[in-house]
DNA sequence: TCAATTGCTGAGGCTACCTCACGATGAGGG
DNA sequence: CCCTCATCGTGAGGTAGCCTCAGCAATTGA
């Protein structure tokens, strides 16, 4: 009973913080008009430096299809661009361009910042445990 | 630096896992074909007993004419009843039915015994940590 | 009393997903 | 070699869930 409750509370508490952060972050993103979508994908293109479409989609957890759109708009928006895979001619590969990285910089750094922000209230030890809790629930 | 890190760290990690959470939620549903908006409008009208369209717009954060929709969708699946609020007769009041009130009961023990599951990893003192961190970042 | 406001909803539009079908390519047996 | 079968990306077309705007009915206030 007792436990129950307690455990639902938790989701609540959890689900209503991660509701505010998502509001906040896309609020940082907006500068760009990057969706989080978009902004997700170009930093999984920048990182892997050279993303199948199919990875992509992987990744996002969407339909092939659906990456193909989010790559689209990023292609049109100039920050990358399609080029073959050497390895299979089916294949897609996405890469970043310049400014693509350079705006995948910006956004990782104000990502940080407002992320540092919303944390701020914490001790370092709170977001040490903290750290620690969701490491084990999520595994 | 470090610190920068850290704090995208913890919220990546919350994220993370709020998605998780997010997606068990969206599949405990299923077997009512509820959406999670639908699940929290359900709930909220249950627990006032005689919510207003704008409230529920409110509590949702939706547009006034969303809130419509989501009254529309479990109106047709007799969940709740429209019926006239004596204090303004432009003003809809949803209140629910017996068969919502009972879908509603069976959707809060399902989603209490998921949390439950979810969350039986943890300590119990690690819950009541993680309720303080929680409660302190929301506040 | 009557202009402005508020509460709901019809009409129409957008975004971000989806499935299905298809052309092009790759991989593996006969 | 073929010939079949799986896989990659994408066109076509559909859906869900949001939005704004316009409009009607009821309320409020100077």
């Amino acid at each position: 009973m007792r436990d129950e409750e307690g455990a639902a509370g938790l989701g609540d508490l959890l689900m209503g913080f991660a509701r505010t952060q998502r509001r906040r972050w896309h609020a940082t993103l907006a500068p760009w008009e990057l969706s989080p979508h978009q902004a997700r994908a170009l930093r999984v293109v920048c990182l892997h430096d050279g993303v199948r479409l199919s990875e992509l989609a992987d990744v996002l957890r969407i339909a092939p299809r659906s990456a193909t759109e989010v790559a689209d708009a990023l292609q049109e928006r100039g920050l990358v661009e399609r080029s073959a895979d050497p390895a299979d001619r089916r294949a897609v590969l996405l890469r970043p361009t310049p400014e693509g990285r350079r705006v995948q910089a910006q956004v990782d750094a104000a990502r940080a910042a407002d992320s540092e922000e919303l944390f701020a209230r914490l001790s370092a030890e709170d977001r040490a445990t903290l750290a620690r809790i969701l490491r084990a629930l999520v595994d």
